[in-house]
DNA sequence: TACACTTCTATTGTATACAAAATCACCCCG
DNA sequence: CGGGGTGATTTTGTATACAATAGAAGTGTA
């Protein structure tokens, strides 16, 4: 059985995640018990990792709020993201063992599957690519970084827009992944810092081309 | 009055970064609810915050021990803070107003003053410091730096070894405030990011000489 | 009508009691 | 004497009840 604060952080997650909750809409822990099922000991407890993943907002009177972003907020998510990203596949390329490599390039097949089928499964893209980041990050064996990541990388706004684009872009992801790969196993760790900076910054324009297509 | 949660939270934090605690000891919720005077619930919360910033950890079977750190995992600290506060620098620079560049003279005023003391001043000196850096952080307006940087600021070893600094150390922190807050009145991002990396580099090796000065 | 004041309601904060789980100490059996 | 299991004890997890606080709605007065 999984312990109750756990349920209820899976399941608020998901109800903001899968756009069940729109931005800014107030979030009561009564109403969250409800949803989750396990009593406000337990949703309080699951609000507080939600509020360090920035994912709820509390306002000054600690109310609850669905978390929404400006432009300007996106931005610097993805700069801050690139930044420890990259600072990850440089310590993982120094640290990765031969195993760990044959496990990423097992992913990258999945998400390579997953891309290539029609149309392109997005869900099975998404899960493969964070399988594939989670387990750079593990390779840089640095608690620290491990930390700070959730803040970083779910976003609603992304996720949605992701089911948007093109084979082509997600195949970039696949190919840019390859070369991460490559760096790993000629254990650079410039060449993986690089890679992966480019990785993260490609994702965001293809994020911001979609999210905003209408330019004046 | 303080909520009890923000009582416990600051009292646990004293207790730990005053080195009352020592690194790997047990903390059970109950003898920390004593500590604080509060009931275990405050203290839970209080513990969350904690276990964030990383000066608590839980083992695997959820139990509470002060953390402690291996050479490696502060080294990485402050490669990371370095990485982040450079870039809330290069952020601030392009944001800050003449009131805010006033106020950081003012408080690079205040931590000379502390420095110049015969013996210097520490507590001032690593208080002052603090609203520095803060000051800094918020001119950033990065909610999410703001949210990350805890994690990476507070640490007993550093603290403990700060009292054994020379005055040269000292006032060299004074000294590349002052060139910050040049960067700043410039406008200068890219300055502000370089001169903010070398001081934080340069707090990391006066930590280490100073930490183990007995190599062999 | 505008504004302060007051009451009521919604929401979060805290304590306590009990349940579940993990660790420890002990004992029994091989 | 060692290993494995069993019960006791410590420690964390969860629910509920109540307290405190913030926000909303009304009420009266100028």
């Amino acid at each position: 059985m999984m312990p109750a604060s756990e349920t209820a952080y899976q399941k608020i997650r998901a109800f903001i995640l899968q756009g069940e909750a729109i931005p800014g809409m107030q979030l009561t822990e009564e109403k969250l018990s409800e949803i989750s099922g396990v009593s406000r000991t337990s949703v309080r407890d699951a609000v507080r990792r939600l509020e360090n993943e920035m994912l709820v907002v509390r306002s000054a009177s600690k109310r609850l709020f669905v978390a929404d972003w400006s432009d300007g907020e996106v931005d610097e998510m993805f700069t801050l993201r690139g930044m420890l990203e990259a600072h990850a596949a440089a310590r993982a390329a120094q640290r990765i063992d031969g195993d760990a490599l044959n496990i990423l390039r097992g992913i990258n097949k999945e998400l390579k599957d997953a891309v290539n089928q029609s149309p392109p499964d997005i869900t099975c893209f998404l899960e493969a690519n964070r399988r594939f980041h989670d387990l750079i990050l593990e390779c840089a064996q640095s608690p620290r970084l491990t930390k700070l990541m959730p803040a970083l990388v779910e976003q609603p706004v992304v996720r949605r827009t992701a089911h948007q684009y093109s084979k082509i872009q997600l195949n970039q992801s696949a190919v840019d992944h390859d070369e991460l790969i490559a760096a790993f196993a000629a254990k650079d760790a410039d060449w993986a810092k690089s890679v992966m900076t480019s990785h993260i910054r490609r994702a965001f324009h293809s994020f911001s081309a979609t999210a905003a297509p209408e330019s004046p």
